[in-house]
DNA sequence: TCTTTTTCTGACCGATCGTGCAGAAATACC
DNA sequence: GGTATTTCTGCACGATCGGTCAGAAAAAGA
């Protein structure tokens, strides 16, 4: 009769299930959004049915924020690990081929944070206003340290984050529109010919 | 008796209300998506009755397709208007700077758009792989005519017009992460502080 | 093995939503 | 004013979807 989401240690079973339901969730909801996707979808894509995905999570809404949240540290890691004792340079160039490799190897979990701030974030809230804030201050003040030591060239180190987001994102999010884009021929190494037109131009901006 | 959308001319009465239905369409669409908006809230902002919508338009989806299309040429006049006659910098600079006032002015159908293409683009399809190739090719061409003339410095022109795509739309699309992120003082002033940066960025990366 | 707990399913409900349709109301036309 | 056409509404159907619940089935514990 005991819930499965209560306080104790979860057996294995309830384990295995909801990890196949976040990864079904992850499918479903990247690809269709929290409302375009129904439960019906989900359990087919986890081998489950209806009823028992509901009895693992509480609801719709209920698997969708806490598959974000169990997403979140590892997203924004890339940012979190630029050091302030590394090669500025470096740093900053590396930090842009782990978010490059991040949209070739995890598209889903980009778009779903693409979804869920382009509709309005109402599931992130302070999230953004709070941690991400603070985050990106952070390695933003370590970029303007480095501008003023002469180590790089000084352009604002906040839009020069969100650019780095954008670029990098933006071959992930709208993959499809690149690869239309490009043809079936050049879209083969379009994640390798971005990371280098990207870092090429990063460094052009940078150097001192 | 005669349908609404038939092949003769429209009454200033449909003119009127197609385009309120349009106008109310983009901001439900925009905001929840083609599945989370319903009939009803796009009757609300338009100030119709469902059954009335239903009148001027075949059903949802028609709303939607027919909203993309009419959007679709404006949409893409910035890069459509890059001449090969201007000089090279002043050309994509100026190209940036559309790109920027529409992300300012135009941020509902830039959602619109991002969520079309994240979520697969099936009412948009050859759109992207004819004429939206047929056009970043064609101007991709010109600017490697200014690199290989000596004008440019030379990087991939397609990945240019991409990184271009995706700093500008960010401010649009990602607005409210962008907010959060800067805090509601520098936030006052993020188009023209993204612009500058950008602008900078490319006069740097390009400059030959 | 017997009992207890966990896991799963079938049947079903209420709400929402897109849509169809007959006819009323309003407008345009002569 | 009278007729024809356009515009709009009331009503309601069928489908979909999220969620409930009793109880069966399976697993764990004794």
């Amino acid at each position: 009769m005991a819930k499965a989401g209560s306080t104790s240690r979860p057996t294995r079973i309830q384990r295995e299930k909801r990890r196949a339901i976040f990864e079904a969730a992850l499918d479903v909801f990247s690809e269709k959004g929290l409302r375009g996707a129904t439960l019906d979808q989900i359990a087919d894509a986890a081998g489950l049915s209806k009823q028992n995905i509901v009895y693992y999570f509480s609801g719709k809404e209920a698997i969708y924020s806490e598959l974000l949240e169990s997403l979140l540290e590892e997203w924004v890691s890339p940012l979190r690990d630029l050091s302030e004792d590394g090669e500025p340079l470096d740093e900053i160039l590396t930090y842009v081929g782990r978010k490059m490799e991040m949209s070739r190897e995890m598209p889903r979990e980009s778009r779903l944070f693409a979804t869920e701030i382009l509709h309005g974030a109402p599931r992130l809230g302070n999230m953004l206003t709070k941690d991400l804030k603070s985050l990106v201050d952070e390695k933003a003040a370590v970029i303007a340290t480095w501008m003023v030591e002469g180590r790089l060239a000084t352009i604002d180190p906040h839009h020069l984050i969100f650019s780095i987001w954008a670029m990098t994102q933006h071959y992930a999010d709208f993959d499809l529109q690149v690869q239309a884009v490009l043809g079936p021929v050049r879209s083969d190494t379009r994640f390798e010919d971005a990371e280098v037109f990207i870092k090429h131009m990063l460094v052009r901006a940078l150097h001192p």
